[in-house]
DNA sequence: TATTGTTATACTCTATAACTATA
DNA sequence: TATAGTTATAGAGTATAACAATA
């Protein structure tokens, strides 16, 4: 676990070979994410007081300008119905979003974002944005890009293997 | 958020565009990184009755046969101290890990595996590869190393910015 | 009956600060 | 004084299960 270049082979079989490099690439994996996300959530807090969580769903809702039920942002966010209860909950008090009975089925509620809302969310995700390029910036654009790519791909591999629905 | 494809030129400053570039490559880091933690992290309970935090630990005492200190512990997994004494006694508890004071200073406290400790993260980490294999196993191998790469490149620009001081 | 959302409860991980015992 | 570790406390996020209202 501490040769730092890329993958070597040995006389190790194919299959304990690709065993190691899957892990080895998700601990570098986890590691770059933490490393950001650790970052990203202490500027969050001091700069605005708020969290990754509740970021996210903020994030959501500015995608959906018509609002988008309780039940989708606990499946989009990955977490559970009274989870997302409790954070809108805690929005709403805020006066960040707002909660609106559907017309057509009234056990279903559509959540959006209040003006006021909207303009902090604004705020947040540009300073966000200003912080993760600040963070990249080492690595060449075309690196970036590439890297991009290959997310892209590997996030479609674990999307299938995990049975995930997933947003985007 | 919703073109699928690598980022695309638009009449927008350079500058701007590597924001949102940098922005989206984040948000697909962290979508990535979020769906394979939950897939380890609900197999990790499921079957074995243990967590992320506690196989963290674990795996960085295998890392140092010698031990390590309370201290390290708590720097190398970027928790605060009071949380690494927390996770060292439930896994004593299990007899899992060990505590031996230092014989030169004594305020400081060697934390090793024991024989079955050592034996029940070897299950685990056998496991876990597979896990992980499985989530990355629709991607060809020549894409996962260039990814290994690219996160290698990344990670060191996250760690020269956010200035940590880091393992591995 | 099934579904949408809420409530209640408990657990894990986390940070902070006050504390102790050494150095 | 400074450092290593512990304790005590609080808070955020999470899951689960029981529940109410509606379909």
């Amino acid at each position: 676990m501490d040769a730092p270049t890329a993958f070597t082979s040995d006389q190790e079989s194919r299959a304990h070979d690709a065993q190691h490099h899957s892990l080895r690439l998700w601990l570098r994996l986890l590691s770059c994410t933490t490393h950001i996300e650790d970052h990203v959530r202490q500027r969050l807090r001091h700069k605005f007081g708020t969290s990754l969580p509740r970021f996210d769903l903020l994030a959501q809702l500015e995608r959906h300008p018509k609002g988008i039920t309780m039940g989708e942002l606990s499946r989009r966010l990955m977490v559970s119905g009274g989870n997302v209860t409790a954070l809108v909950d805690q929005l709403q008090a805020e006066a960040a979003v707002q909660r609106h009975h559907a017309p057509d089925d009234r056990r279903s509620i559509r959540v959006t974002l209040t003006p006021a809302g909207r303009r902090q969310f604004a705020r947040m995700a540009r300073e966000h944005e200003e912080w993760v390029m600040e963070l990249f910036d080492q690595v060449e654009p075309e690196r970036l890009r590439q890297l991009f790519e290959l997310l892209g791909e590997l996030k479609h591999s674990v999307r299938q293997r995990a049975g995930v629905l997933d947003q985007e």
